[in-house]
Formats: structure tokens, sequence, C-alpha cells
DNA sequence: ATTCTTTTCGTTACCGCTAACATAACTCTC
DNA sequence: GAGAGTTATGTTAGCGGTAACGAAAAGAAT
């Protein structure tokens, strides 16, 4: 008798599909990677078995076969909660799809100093690429560690002018004049707009996008109509108290951020203004402050799960780099935002 | 000549370090897995090799190997930032050291259709047991999903009376009593205490070691000393209102948690009162309100991360169940805090 | 019908590591 | 110092998949 099997943890595995459907384990692995090459009734046959044995295969012996199993770095700090969830579902997702693994690490504080211990624990844990989403992407002692120790990094949404060659970022322009564009379906014509933080990217786009579609509407904007802020609550009222006291009044404000927009309906509200019947208001990045005010914001929502696999494959395709082509390693720069109507917007009272 | 050699991802392999130290490549392994039965002049020599060449084990290679590879699934859904935080580290550890998987889900919101969603989600993606954090670890639906399912689960502080075997927990009474010893130390006498949830175990419990220190300390709790609460801001905005217009005044207040104490400091500015030269106030939980209030509340910390890897630990326990003993998969079904000493508590005034 | 392609499928070897077994080395009796 | 009992190390055979190659079957061309 044959010595005794060693383990049997794996209830079923791709001899057992093989053997089901009549094939040999290879065309099964075919079937499973959707490779070309297998006849489509063989597939079919394949297929019934699978489901039938209900095959579940082995990531590990994937990885171990594939070569694949690199290890990616994530680090995070504080971005809002919702974000980091769907942030990390995204990045988990991309993992899975390509056999890899994604290794997080948190950096309690965003402060330089657990900003380097982060990065040096990813390093000693022998990645092979890192993701950075905000707040970590504008990290400057975080990106030059991995520059000196040659990891390719991938950032979302750094803001950063420069190296945009490995940042993932959104159509802020585009969505921004997005917006806008739906501000004057409704009827606005008087429509305010409250600038971001000029050191960030973002900031000018979206100002540009602003410009742009009221440009196409030939809609002249009076220079009132267009206030300071830096993406803060508290830079918001000021701007809103600018925006609300000019004549003639605007009859909708958009503000780069939510915050800055949950700012306004707060002075609104304190001129006695009703939101959105006198007055409309919108944001930009549907964060949770979007849904925690009266009325909830019309706002700009970003794909950030889509973004996280973006960064991911685009890492991967830096490290995989000497060795073959990119296969499926799709991954888009900039990707495209959904505009979110809730009930601070409204038609434009003639 | 030979066949080309496949691939060649891993720099360095066992057999690498096996040839450098001069043993086989078992020896490699024993040493790496930390058993017993080698030399230890043998195993200064393969670590001297392992650093040598920066070995670094390949984990899919071991998993499939050992039969591990099992998938635990997490369903986590908007706790707090940094809570998630910690407890995903400590998870991930656990999953790490035990060569298994951790599968995360995230609820957007925390309802009874997204718990469902979740739970088939992860259920079809063929996981061997579960782990939840609060707040998933109290949702019915869930619970109910994979207990239909055979599925092992894990909880961590569910708050439940009932099933306590496979919930994780906080020595709350223990750390409830130690803070209040600690007031008494700084010289209070006259001590107040807000209560938490009727519904929340934490809440009871919490209580009794408050009452317990102070019955030890023979010092008689006056009944307008101790104040009805819910874990909500809003609550503990009457309860102190409560204690502190009771004559005599308490010296120092207790509430049962974190967002409670800080309404405790609002209230008491409200009333003239500096925090905490004339009023001390502490918390529980650590929250982040804990230091988003001035002056900062000296509160409990849970060790989240430890918490954590005992839930992985326990549902990997019952998963290889009829497999063989538990190894080295330790867990504490209780953990006990550690307080933190911050501004908001002082010596009492003579 | 025969030969040449192309497509479809099977065979073999091996990914890197470890369980189980085999063997060697070393200790300890008496 | 031979035999028995321990302890330390090596050997072999997989774990469950897939890359590379080859062979058979199906089409296309002569």
């Amino acid at each position: 008798m044959a010595r005794t099997r060693r383990r049997n943890r794996q209830t079923v595995t791709i001899d057992d599909v093989a053997r089901q459907a009549g094939v040999s384990a290879m065309t099964v692995s075919r079937v499973m990677n959707a490779e070309s090459g297998v006849r489509d009734a063989t597939r079919q046959t394949v297929l019934k078995a699978v489901s039938a044995l209900n095959y579940q295969p082995n990531r590990s012996a994937r990885r171990l076969a594939k070569g694949a199993d690199v290890h990616i770095g994530l680090i995070y700090a504080n971005p809002s909660d919702s974000y980091l969830g769907r942030f990390l579902r995204g990045a988990l997702e991309a993992a899975q799809a390509s056999d890899n693994h994604l290794i997080v690490d948190i950096c309690e504080d965003n402060t330089p100093a657990t900003h380097v211990a982060s990065a040096m624990r990813l390093a000693k844990a022998g990645i092979a690429g890192v993701i950075l989403p905000p707040p970590t992407s504008s990290a400057p002692e975080i990106l030059s560690i991995f520059e000196e120790l040659h990891i390719p990094v991938a950032t979302v949404a750094n803001g950063n002018m420069d190296q945009k060659h490995n940042d993932i970022n959104i159509e802020d322009e585009t969505a921004s004049k997005e917006m806008t564009q739906y501000l004057i379906e409704l009827g606005h014509r008087r429509i305010g707009f409250i600038k971001g933080s000029p050191d960030q990217m973002s900031s000018t786009m979206r100002e540009r996008g602003y410009r742009q579609a009221m440009a196409e509407a030939q809609i002249e904007i009076d220079p009132n109509w267009v206030a300071d802020g830096h993406y803060t609550y508290r830079s918001g009222v000021t701007a809103a108290e600018l925006l609300l006291t000019s004549t003639p009044r605007p009859s909708a404000i958009f503000a780069s951020n939510d915050d800055m927009a949950a700012a306004t309906i707060g002075v609104a509200h304190r001129h006695g203004l009703s939101v959105p019947e006198e007055l409309t208001v919108v944001g930009f990045d549907n964060s949770p402050s979007a849904i925690s005010v009266w009325p909830e914001l019309t706002t700009i929502d970003q794909p950030v799960s889509a973004m996280a696999k973006s960064a991911f494959n685009l890492v991967l395709s830096k490290v995989g780099l000497g060795d073959e082509a990119d296969k499926e390693l799709r991954f888009e720069h900039t990707h495209e935002c959904r505009l979110i109507e809730r009930g601070s917007s409204a038609p434009a009272n003639p």
C-alpha cells in the first residue's frame, strides 16, 4: 500500500474536475484562466463540471506555479472612513485578480516620523511596489525612501503638478464642467464658485472646468462670484459670506469640495436663505460630510475603488517590467466621476 | 541543454540558503519554522546564510505545502477610522503568521440589506470562517446566515450577553475599576459616574467596576453621583448637567465612554468650570473624540490589534478542529486594557 | 486523396516548500 | 565498546497548479 496521503485539506482539486469532465487538468486550467484555444463544447463541459463540484482554484498553488506572488504595499493614514473602505476593496480585488498580495500598513498619525516608520516596515517585508492613497501620496519622506530603494510607487490623487506619470487621478476638469452644466440646465445663471487650495492641482482643474462650462454657455462671470478657499470648512465660511453679500447675489454656489459646500449651507441658513429654494449649493468629492448636512449635498462622486485598482495595476506593470508585456494590466491614469443629485440643488427661481 | 527554466521570479530560494550553509533544504525549513531538533551551531550557520542572502520564504509555497491557505472573512461597517486601522493590522498579522488569508468585505452602510449582501459575497468566495468587529458583530442577519451555512464566526465586543463563547472582549470591569482607583489615588472622593446603554453588556460591567473600586476604598456612593446615559454625546450632556448641578458637586466625573466625557467637558465649560483644575473628567475607549477635545481626555485604551488577532486565531481553531490540536493558536477571550493619562485629569483640590 | 497549417488538447516537468520516512550521529548504559 | 535509546540531518514525494512542448484532430490548400 502506498504511503498515507499527506493532507486532504483541499476538498476538490483541478484533477477532480478534469476527471469529471473527461479532459486533462491542463484543459481545465485553460478554461479557468479564460485562455483561447479551447473548443466551445469542451469549455461548456468543463464549466459544468466546475459548478457541479463547486470547484474553487487554490490561489497559493496558482501563484506558485505562475511565479506571481508579488507583494504590494499600501500605506494608509487617516483618510475618511468610507474612502479607506472603498479604496481597500478596490486594491484587494486587484490583488486577488492578479494573484498577488496586498500588505497594508497604517500610519497612526500622519506625521513624518510615522511615515518613515511605515515605509521602512514595508521595505523590510520585502514588497515589490507600493500604492499610496491620499494623504500619504503627498508625503515627501515616503516618496523619497522608496525612490532610494528603487521600489516603484503609484500614488492616487497626490495633487502634485510634477510626476504625474505614476499618479492616478480623476477628471477634475471634466467633472467640474459637468457639474456647472448641470446648474446651468437647472436655469441658474448667477453661479458662484469657491476655489480650493492654490497649491493643489485639483483646485486649478476644478476652476478651469467651471470657467469652461460658463464660457460655452456664454455666461460672463462676474469677478464677485468667485471666492478664494482652502478646502477647509472655515475657509468656506469666509468665502460664502463674501458671495452671499455681493449684489446681485448668486442663485447657485459651486464649492470645490463638500466641506466648503457644507459651510456655505450653514452661512446661507444664518442669512435666512433656505436651501435649495432660495439658494442652490453643490459640492465635490462625496465625502461623509456631504450627507451629514441638511439638505444633503448634490456632489461629485469619485470612483475610489476603480482608482485603487488602477493604482495596483500600475505598480504591477512597473514591477514586472523587464519580464514581459503587460497582459491584462489595464489601468487609467484619470478616471471619470459621477454626479450625485441630492437635496441641495433645485431649479432657479425665475 | 536543458529546457529553459520556466521562471526566475524568486531571487533567493530555500535551496540557495541550504547550499550556502552547507546543509539540506529541510534543515533550513526547520530553522525558519523555529522547530526543535536542530543543533544550535547548525542553526547559527543557517541564520547567517539567511541574512547574508536576505532570504525571504515564499508564502505561497509554504501555504501550499502546509495545506494551510484557509480564507477567513472579515465584514466591516463604519467603525471609527482608527479602530478599523488597528483592527485590520491585527487581523492581517495573524493571517500572515498562520499562513492564511484574510478577505475583507465592506458594508457601505450598516443596514440589514447590505449585511446580507456582504455575508453572501463572502460565503460565495469560499471562506472557512469569519471574524466580525463591531458593529457587524451584533448584526443578527449576518450571524444567522453564517450559522445556517455552518461557517464558524468569531465576534469582537458584540456586547451581547449570550454566546460569549465565540466573542472576544475586553476586561471592562477590571479597566473601569482601575480607572476609578486612579481617580481615588488622585485624591478624589466625590466621583460621579455616567452609565452607558442599559442593553449593552459593557455598561453593566463598567458600572460594576466603578462600584467595586469605590466599595474597596470605603467611599459610599451618593445616588446623585450616578447618572444614566446611552453612549451618545447628547445623553452625555443631559447626564453631565444633572451631575454638575447636584450638591455637593463631584470633583471628578467618570463617563462610560469618550463621547459622553467630551460632552461633560463641554457642559463644564458652559458652567464656568475649568478642566481639570476644578473638575476632572475621564472617559473610556480612547476613541478619536478623546483627542479632539480640549483638554484631551484621560481614558482607557483597548488593545484592538490584539483582539483582532485573538479573533482570527479563534476562528482558525474552530476551522481546523477535526484535524489536529491547536498548535500555537493562542487567543484570549478577554483582553486587558491600558489607562492613558492625558490633560483632563488632575489631583483633587483640597 | 495528400500534404500543409492551424487549432485543440495532453504530457511532462517544475514552482518553492514541507510531511513523512530513512538514516546517520551522538549519548548513555553495563 | 557493543547494543539500545536519542537526537540531528538528509531523502523522497508530493501540495495544486501552470509553462513549455508535443501530438492529435480539424481545416485549408494543392
